[in-house]
DNA sequence: AAGTGAAGCAACCGCGGCGTT
DNA sequence: CAACGCCGCGGTTGCTTCACT
């Protein structure tokens, strides 16, 4: 008989060891089932099985209410998920695999311009989804720009915003303004805020994607130094509001009528409708102008 | 060989817009 | 016109894989 002080140790590692190995091959899904939430939903990764099904349905009915699919279809899933299983991964020309770097250039291009509208960029790229689109941006494509330099949001030169935004910090007294980094969170924010903002008005659902070509194809934002206005209006408007003591988020600020103000500077709200946008052109955004993001980067 | 961190990917969550009642 | 519910979008999380030490 084997006393219960040595016993216990060793199942404890038993345990441990099949804990692990069922995690490794993915087997706890079958020795531990995931029940999910209490309505009998699953969660967690797609089995095969499950594609089938959710391929099979949408085959022979396509897709109507996604709400009703889950059920029609033999599975326990919401109908969010099924929506996101079949538009990321199962749909039809859905693109796999790593991006070119002509999709990497095209990314960057319309980003410049329309910010984090990840659905309206996928709709210019055929087979990706917005969510691969996305993922790619965040793990990739962000932080390759602000090792060159560039300000992932705003698609400038982080230089001369580091300036200012240090200045900024100067002059802020409060210990609760950081200094360590010479980004300020509330200006990056604050500017993806914005473009987000400027976006969301020539984007998306409120405008057609036709639309939003017009506006990639106008001349004048695709000249350089209509950009370069812009963004030269965009940042005294930037150092007005620092001066200012009682604005810390300054676009958050910003409201309809000075975000219109600013979008006609830069030429955005009288767009001419012609041409289709090209994205070799993506240097007319001074991501590639600037020389910082030169092929061998890419 | 083991540990650790970064990168990549899949999926979930919460919110806002829009259509319907 | 308000209330409600669904859908789509963007942000975020968590897991896996890979590279490096």
């Amino acid at each position: 008989m084997v006393p219960i002080k040595q016993v216990f140790p060793m199942g404890v590692i038993f345990i441990s060891a099949v804990y692990s190995f069922c995690l490794r091959f993915k087997w706890l899904a079958i020795v531990v089932p995931y029940v999910g939430d209490s309505d009998g939903t699953k969660r967690g990764e797609w089995t095969e099985e499950e594609d089938r099904k959710l391929v099979a349905y949408i085959d022979v009915y396509g897709i109507g209410d996604w709400r009703f699919l889950p059920p029609k279809a033999g599975l326990q899933r919401c109908g969010k998920s099924c929506r996101l299983r079949w538009l990321n991964y199962l749909r039809p020309g859905v693109k796999k695999g790593k991006f070119t770097p002509q999709e990497e250039e095209t990314i960057i291009s319309f980003h410049s311009i329309l910010g984090n509208r990840w659905a309206t960029i996928a709709q210019q790229m055929p087979g990706r989804s917005d969510n691969d689109i996305k993922n790619h941006w965040n793990s990739c494509l962000k932080k390759r720009l602000e090792r060159n330099g560039i300000d992932p949001m705003t698609h400038q030169p982080m230089i001369n915003l580091a300036v200012k935004t240090q200045s900024f910090n100067t002059d802020c007294g409060s210990s609760s303004c950081s200094t360590a980094s010479p980004f300020s969170s509330s200006f990056s924010s604050g500017s993806a805020r914005l473009l987000n903002k400027i976006a969301t008005g020539i984007s998306s659902r409120q405008h057609g994607v036709d639309r939003i070509k017009n506006i990639l194809s106008d001349p004048s934002i695709t000249s350089i130094n209509g950009q370069e206005e812009g963004f030269e209006q965009l940042k005294i408007d930037h150092g007005k509001m620092l001066a200012s003591d009682d604005q810390t988020d300054d676009f958050l600020m910003w409201d309809e009528e000075k975000t219109r103000h600013f979008m006609e500077e830069i030429g955005v709200m009288d767009f001419q409708t012609n041409g289709v946008y090209n994205p070799s052109s993506s240097a007319q955004y001074g991501v590639y102008e600037s020389g910082l993001l030169d092929d061998h980067l890419i």
